[in-house]
DNA sequence: TTGTATGCGTTATCAG
DNA sequence: CTGATAACGCATACAA
């Protein structure tokens, strides 16, 4: 724990008795400069552990290598797996990844948007809180040089990069799976209505309806603020309806862990007496016991692994991405 | 989107023909400065939408307030726990988080240990990599001045800051609790045997068996490499052993999921013919119809909380931990 | 092939 | 109270 001050290109100059920018060219392969000189000045480099002060370097070219992930929260498989991958194209192209988990927050969300501002990163990848009304966000985001894409969770604009994922083709393959099995009373478990993606759920589910010629009742449509209290009055609205639904789909794998257990006490048994398919397709079945019938796969990591592309796209100005991208995935369902 | 470079204090001197060092100190409320001077600088800035460069203040301050977290990988439940809690404090004190993940591969741990240096971060948190021989990275760090704190998975060396969680406890509760039960013949399912926390685990396991006067038996120790394959061979072991254990404890909460499915596989029924009790306590056993006897708490909040008090108290030169911290809380066994 | 000079945006020191 | 100047460490245009 010496408290020895890092070496500076200017302290390896002096040692060797040449200029500064011909160690620093050296350090840099610059062409111009001789073998020899090349050599000596690394081995000194080496010697005296020289280690370029990157925040000089990063002030000077006015880049930082450094790009900012705002997600709603790392506990969600769905964005521990993205930001794995991001991480992983970060890294090769030696940038280096700043987290903010906004918490579904719209202040906490504003507030990482300002310190990567701050920290002037290079890109900003975002995947948009569950409750945030885009104006603030975007008019925040607007004002700055930054290159931004957004994904999973992309605000309702044009002329942004996004990358999400078609939440309809997997609904409709859910309402098909439960219609070939004889359901007809097919409800929805929502999330919030203020919620792009429950509108996006909403939508979809009344199209798939209306393609099988099933009617479609509002009462088999119920939201819940995705709390554990919220998931089992949801289910318990659907449960004490006259004509209770024997299939549903709810809004995720989460959901459904709570609605499953409440089935289960108010005496429902799953897989007969009711079937769920919600979206996520988290591993978590896999050890279940009895798990629902299936489960709507929204590719967390292709969905990062474009997003991240096209925001270096954007940091190495290609041309391209000089029009707004939008990439869809289509969900898919996968029956467990 | 407009092609506008960032304003700078010296175009906010030059429009207010003052000087620039009167614009710094009015824009950090300096004492010195006039109230009406101030006023108007501050206003101007507001006008030019003025953000101050941070690379250019984090060069000359030699401070980049960011910290760098290495975990293992984040879709640990333990781990995304952890990083939220980082998190929060690192908000608090005005920093940010840089994020690394092992993914328990040393190599890629010393390379974020080499570019957490480069970006100049003010202090680094490490939960160690599962296969981390100490030397190499301890070494890596050891040469430099950015304060370091490890949590959970820690290096057995003295003079560094750890905070972690005393594996004992948990498992003198666990042998307790099977032994109360009747069960005394007690198995150890364990990770590698390179792990400290493996060596951990095995120490405390034979310590809790002689506390209660098991005879300690070599077969009952069984290692897996932790994936699932490694999973269902360290129990097709013990379940070939012509003396079953009636009782495992597991290395953490994922092997469990392994060992319980591979149970059902060969008909062993659970809770029955056999009781599990694991580490970590993930919130994944609520949703199980029928889950393991029980899960040992380790407190990743806790945890993090404590290690990022500690590093950044480090990072403000406090004087206690001029002398290197251990923090150690005891797990606990939670039955299910 | 190498050296010299300059500037990136900010703040601290010293003068006025 | 305010202004001029230097300095942080590095890269680069220009000179030699």
């Amino acid at each position: 724990m010496a408290g020895n001050k890092p070496t500076t290109i200017k302290e390896i100059a002096r040692k060797l008795k040449i200029s500064p920018s011909t160690v620093s060219r050296a350090l840099n392969d610059h062409p111009s400069i001789g073998l020899v000189t090349t050599m000596r000045v690394k081995k000194m480099a080496e010697e005296m552990s020289y280690e370029p002060n990157q925040t000089a370097i990063f002030f000077k070219q006015r880049k930082t290598f450094t790009i900012g992930v705002i997600l709603s929260k790392l506990s969600e498989p769905f964005f521990s797996e993205a930001i794995s991958v991001i991480e992983h194209v970060a890294e090769e192209k030696k940038y280096t990844v700043l987290l903010g988990q906004s918490l579904d927050d719209e202040q906490r969300e504003l507030n990482i948007v300002q310190t990567f501002k701050k920290h002037r990163v290079d890109g900003i990848l975002v995947s948009l809180g569950k409750n945030t009304g885009d104006t603030d966000f975007m008019s925040v985001l607007a004002k700055t040089e930054i290159p931004v894409v957004f994904f999973d969770c992309v605000p309702d604009l044009p002329n942004v990069h996004k990358v999400y994922c078609d939440l309809s083709s997997g609904m409709e393959e859910a309402i098909s799976a439960f219609f070939e099995r004889g359901h007809h009373k097919i409800a929805l478990i929502n999330g919030p209505e203020s919620l792009l993606a429950s509108k996006d759920r909403t939508v979809a589910y009344k199209e798939a309806l209306a393609k099988y010629n099933i009617p479609f009742d509002s009462n088999y449509i119920v939201n819940t603020d995705l709390t554990e209290q919220g998931n089992e009055d949801a289910m318990e609205k659907l449960c004490s309806l006259a004509d209770r639904p024997s299939a549903v789909v709810s809004f995720n794998d989460f959901v459904t862990l709570d609605l499953i257990r409440y089935a289960k006490l108010r005496g429902i048994v799953l897989n007969q007496d009711m079937y769920f398919i919600s979206y996520a397709n988290y591993p978590l079945w896999k050890y279940m016991d009895n798990p629902p019938m299936g489960s709507i796969e929204q590719y967390p990591e292709q969905q990062a692994q474009r997003a991240a592309e096209i925001l270096f796209d954007c940091i190495d100005k290609k041309e391209y991405v000089e029009t707004p991208q939008e990439v869809v995935f289509p969900s898919k369902l996968v029956l467990k």
